[in-house]
DNA sequence: GTCTATAGCATGATAGAC
DNA sequence: GTCTATCATGCTATAGAC
């Protein structure tokens, strides 16, 4: 590999400086400057920011996506007569996404984004990003399903939402946790901030474990809940 | 009652705007316009568009954190003798965030703004969010540790920090996701549409329940894994 | 306190030479 | 494909009349 092209290096920089100001705050003129490209590349060949955004995103989430269905079919595969466990769904959901961080350059600055994408209110965005996962997710949804056959839909709905939450809000903050942590400065949290410091220098896996084991718990109290007579 | 002052109209229409459009992509022309005030009107009573943003959470910040904190002594002083449990103290962290969309007008634009806010990237944001809720998470986590005493304060920690992370991603859609279902195209989704639907047109304090419900079983799982020799 | 007008600058996009 | 130069527009903030 020699070096990195126009394009390359034109994507590289919006996704660093996206995932650190946003979309509107970053402008054509710093992608280029941090891409050490003419401002006009952009335009010649994105055709506009929004177009740019848009590349950001397709870059990443197919192969997300890909790897997502992959290891929810090798599950598949591995026993074709009983269902994967409620863990082994989750771990297949999960990993892809939070080990972004560690596919390869830029895969952190990546996890960031996605991670504030997920909770990201203007249409614009929102929409464009559900129609990206929607197939994915509806595949996941009925495995769910069948890990947890006494389940109501409506309670899975809601209990995937919040492991969705929890994944997003842990994509989003898992990379600047420490650097928070250390710039605290009030007296009487000496103790908070070393518990933090621990939490915060813990590694993908141990976080990832974490997150399976809390989302398997709350799904399955959803899915306890309705045998015990509803939610209302 | 009679008509609106102007610096509560710029506050309105801001809190609406930001939480359609995020900061940047909001202009204080947009503003103005939207709080039909004169341009100027802003900066003679805010100063800055960055004051005004601090404004904004300002206004809603305190009261949530007095709420929050009043639902947790009352708690605590109904009963002297022993701890509240797991869900209570869920209930009281996470109702006040839950019902800011009938705190009065503007409110669900405020708990879509907040939702989003929790997942903020930016330096800026994050820190002065975190200085507003540090006290109050610093309280609620002593309680969490008195209901679970065997957990271990790392275990608690990101475990805090998963409910957080779905109690954020609730808060900034639980608005839109009715809107979203509805122009969603796909032919063999139908099935999936109808259960949507019926999730999205759950009342708060529904939705709240199962939040309570889901958190406290992925909390107390995070806190019995120690008993079982630890996370690694 | 409210308004008009505008300064001063950054923005996204493009035309046209090379 | 890459560059410079520039257009048209939008931006935040402010000066100064009322």
């Amino acid at each position: 590999m020699t070096e990195k092209g126009t394009k390359e290096r034109l994507l590289d920089a919006a996704e660093q400086l996206f995932s650190d100001q946003g979309f509107s705050a970053t402008s054509v003129r710093a992608i280029t400057q941090t891409a050490e490209v003419n401002l006009a590349a952009l335009n010649y060949h994105f055709g506009s920011k929004e177009a740019l955004i848009d590349a950001v995103f397709a870059r990443r989430i197919g192969p997300l996506n890909q790897e997502r269905l992959r290891l929810l079919e090798e599950l598949e595969q591995e026993r074709p007569d009983d269902n994967p466990t409620l863990e082994e769904l989750l771990e297949a959901f999960l990993t892809p996404a939070l080990r972004l961080s560690r596919s390869g350059s830029g895969g952190e600055q990546f996890m960031r984004l996605m991670g504030r994408a997920h909770n990201e209110s203007r249409d614009f965005f929102r929409k464009r990003l559900a129609k990206q996962f929607f197939p994915v997710f509806q595949r996941f949804e009925r495995a769910f399903h069948r890990a947890l056959p006494r389940v109501d839909s409506q309670d899975l709905f809601w209990g995937i939402h919040f492991v969705v939450g929890a994944m997003a809000h842990t994509m989003a903050h898992s990379l600047n946790m420490l650097e928070d942590i250390e710039a605290m400065q009030e007296e009487d949290s000496r103790l908070f901030k070393r518990i933090g410091k621990a939490a915060g220098s813990e590694d993908v896996d141990t976080v990832l474990a974490r997150l399976i084991r809390f989302s398997a718990a709350g799904l399955r109290a959803e899915a306890a809940a309705v045998k015990d007579g509803g939610v209302n």
